[in-house]
DNA sequence: CATGATGTCTGCATCGTTGCAGAGCCCTCA
DNA sequence: TGAGGGCTCTGCAACGATGCAGACATCATG
């Protein structure tokens, strides 16, 4: 199984080891007729480099690790996606775990025997790992964090304005004449830092429209899935007065709650608009489609990617805080006008 | 940058490397005097085993490949969660790479160059390359392939029976009393080999039940995609005779079929009826929720994995084709009566 | 002709770890 | 007492590649 080595060409070669991975890398002048013997015996043994010897030697892997939550949450998989191609473009490759939204997975992956060693840098969309356990742990390895809020001056960090990105919904539809606008993925509690900030933009436009908030229609749920969408919104259904409108921090909460309104009967966006947060594509193709803020995804893996390549190079200055830019797309699930009450 | 190494804490403990190793180990018996004099060391200098370099002595690296055309398609999103589950549960970890469906990429994932020596397999769900170039280039790392049917006896394979599971959706369908029964994902060239077998399983099932085929309704699609689903169910309802049911070869192509409908003011299932293919996640929370072929995606990540390790460890037996069981769904887009025509 | 510059090619050391063989030491038992 | 065995611990070599310094031959130059 173990092909031939750089010893096994050069005595084939009848030359030196060194003369043989001069051949292969270009690095030094080798005349040409050595170099077409060289070639031959490469050819012929059909020699590949063995990547770890090279990398054990230079101290580089060209792999860099993203870890999301997971992996089959659409916006993570599109994000991953991007992360890839970004990467590639700067001739790195990716190993993409996930950390199935488990702290302590999350706390393993820094531990003593993580394979972390094996990556020039680490692109991290921690749940529950808090910046100072980051600290803590990582040495030696260059982060960067994505998408949550506990920059504290310690890594850079990539994400849109999520108050600002919250704001923008919830105008949105408010503006429409939207008057009872609920909001579902409330996260009051230490690892919900990013819900907790769309909550403040959810505040902060009825404030600007010098409306008062009904806390009843603030809805936390745990997780940010499909599922607890739907029963989130089973649960403002029941209200004496339910919603007109709701702002849903992801699209598959968006989506569960789409679903939940359409078996109980109701009608979107005519009796209850909809809005959601990621722009995953699913969003464009369900009934109705999905109005949604979107992050400029493209966007964050390569500021993500150049800036962790920064880091590795050595040629990073401090720690910043990346803001990339979200726009609100209006599709159907808020198209059309309220029903008059 | 660069950590501690065994050297490092060798000296500070004042014993040998290889008494270092020993304890971070546990190989060889320590006596406990010198096991916490060592440990000692070790924390104070927050030594982490450099495992590049342990790669490179011990020829593996517990890293495998998984190699899949997009990661964003929601089915190879749900089957790469599996197969890093899978693998975690070995001991392996999991490095996913996307082709873009470019045959190319997946070309030069097999060249000279690429970092396939650094993985000690590869889960391979090729989109274009034919068995016959991944014989001639792969030499040394072990393969199985998913997904595809391009098996030949070279590599083992582990997929769902295509034709089965196509007949299994179409006889639903016929069963329910639809008679114009579309399907939508045909690829009737070279690489479309898997979409092929289901048009088979799609013809079997109308022979069965003693049914023409329409040749009309069989719509080839490039890609399996929401778009291409809703553009081929487009031109299906522009027919002089629309189909009342649709066999959809991926769930997407089912979601963008019903967009569709849904736009063109058809009810579904009560004017057309629509089963898809991969029971992916998005179609329990679609409306309608999506009747669906689903793989068990869990076997199949475990059955592939499993089989990997077993050629990576060289106990391996022939080469096998691995068939996954499958099973109809029914969901709403299949649920009601057919509408009276 | 001596000198130095240039162009090829080579051998040795090294990256950080583990496999292997063996050195000491202490104890047991004939 | 001394051979044998078990327990610890150590040093050397090796995994396969690259960095570096230098050997050797050739050639131009003063």
């Amino acid at each position: 199984m173990a092909g031939p080595t750089l010893r096994d060409v050069a005595k084939r070669a009848n030359v030196s080891i060194r003369t043989v991975s001069n051949v292969v890398n270009g690095y030094a002048p080798v005349s040409d007729e050595l170099r077409a013997r060289v070639q031959v015996a490469l050819d012929e043994l059909d020699y590949r480099p063995n990547l770890i010897a090279r990398n054990l030697k230079q101290g580089r892997t060209g792999m860099i690790a993203l870890v999301v939550p997971e992996l089959d949450v659409p916006y993570f998989a599109e994000l991953a996606r991007e992360v890839i191609r970004a990467a590639r473009a700067q001739g790195y490759v990716v190993m993409v775990d996930q950390t199935d939204g488990d702290g302590d997975r999350e706390r393993e992956l820094l531990g003593r025997d993580s394979r972390a060693t094996m990556f020039d840098g680490l692109l991290l969309s921690p749940l529950s790992v808090s910046a100072d356990e980051l600290r803590a742990r990582a040495h030696r390895v260059p982060i960067v964090l994505l998408g949550e809020h506990i920059f504290n001056g310690s890594f850079p960090h990539v994400a849109i304005d999520n108050v600002s990105a919250a704001r923008d919904a919830t105008t949105h539809l408010l503006e429409l004449g939207r008057r009872r606008v609920a909001a579902i993925g409330d996260q009051p509690y230490a690892t919900g830092e990013t819900a907790q900030l769309r909550t403040s933009g959810y505040r902060q436009a009825h404030l600007r429209a010098g409306l008062e908030v009904d806390e009843e229609l603030i809805v936390s749920t745990p997780h940010f899935h499909r599922r607890l969408g739907a029963e989130a919104m089973e649960r403002l259904l029941a209200l004496p007065e339910p919603p007109d409108a709701v702002f849903c921090y992801n699209d598959l909460l968006a989506l569960g709650a789409i679903r939940a309104l359409t078996r109980a009967g109701r009608r979107v966006p005519d009796d209850v608009a909809v809005v959601g947060l990621d722009d995953i594509e699913e969003g464009q193709y369900s009934t109705p489609s999905l109005t949604t803020i979107a992050p400029d995804k493209g966007e964050i893996a390569r500021r993500a990617v150049d800036t962790l390549l920064e880091s590795i190079r050595g040629t990073a200055g401090a720690p910043a805080e990346i803001v990339v830019p979200h726009r609100l797309i209006v599709r159907e699930s808020t198209a059309g006008e309220a029903a008059p009450h």
